[in-house]
DNA sequence: ACCGCCATAAATCAC
DNA sequence: AAGTGATTTATGGCG
């Protein structure tokens, strides 16, 4: 039990996602599927990340030429690599409210 | 493949899973809202013992599971 | 128009 | 081997 029925199911997208133009054939486009990058490519990233948080653009160029990625692919890297960066960052200890457990 | 510690944080984090007190928080708020913001995480945490990004992990791990389920009965389901 | 931030998705990892 | 928390690629909205 408690389990969602089907119009239950309509609550999971997330409200900023917005329903367009589907019947009308508008899901032409295919989300990529997730690729799995390479000990060197991620060698190279971080290598680059310890560098510079941000890439320029010929960087980014020059970086996703080497390890034969896009260069959307090595800004959303570094994209989601900032946000770990920043979470890692947070876990500074001194916080800590009262857990009611 | 992940040589570094999976869990930096000391105490109830380092669970593989979380308490059944805590479960069940997580859950009763998710029955009325899958999509807590920010804040809303931020005093489920406090709740629970839990870090924000706990909250967010618990919460977006459900959504993922329901959706898949949901999507596996209406393959097996509807078919009489 | 482009980028960065953020929340999120889907797949996958790790235990 | 299933269950569950955490992480890794990828997308879209907004400033």
């Amino acid at each position: 039990t408690g389990f969602f029925q089907p119009d239950q199911f309509s609550r999971l997208v997330h409200p900023n996602s917005d329903n367009g133009a589907s019947s009308a054939g508008g899901c032409n486009k295919s989300r990529r599927p997730r690729t799995a990058f390479t000990s060197q490519q991620l060698l190279e990233l971080e290598n680059q990340f310890k560098k510079n948080k941000y890439l320029s653009r010929p960087k980014r160029f020059e970086v996703a030429t080497k390890l034969l990625l896009t260069e959307t692919q090595v800004k959303i890297w570094f994209q989601n690599r900032r946000m770990k960066w920043k979470r890692s960052k947070k876990v500074s200890p001194s916080g800590g409210g009262g857990p009611a457990l | 493949k992940y040589p570094l510690p999976r869990t930096i944080w000391d105490g109830e984090q380092k669970t593989h899973c979380f308490k059944e007190r805590t479960r069940g928080l997580l859950r009763e708020y998710y029955l009325t809202d899958p999509y807590p913001n920010p804040n809303k995480k931020k005093e489920l945490a406090q709740l629970t013992g839990l870090t924000p990004t706990q909250v967010g992990n618990w919460f977006k791990n459900r959504r993922q599971r329901d959706r898949a389920a949901a999507a596996k009965n209406r393959n097996c389901s509807i078919n009489g």
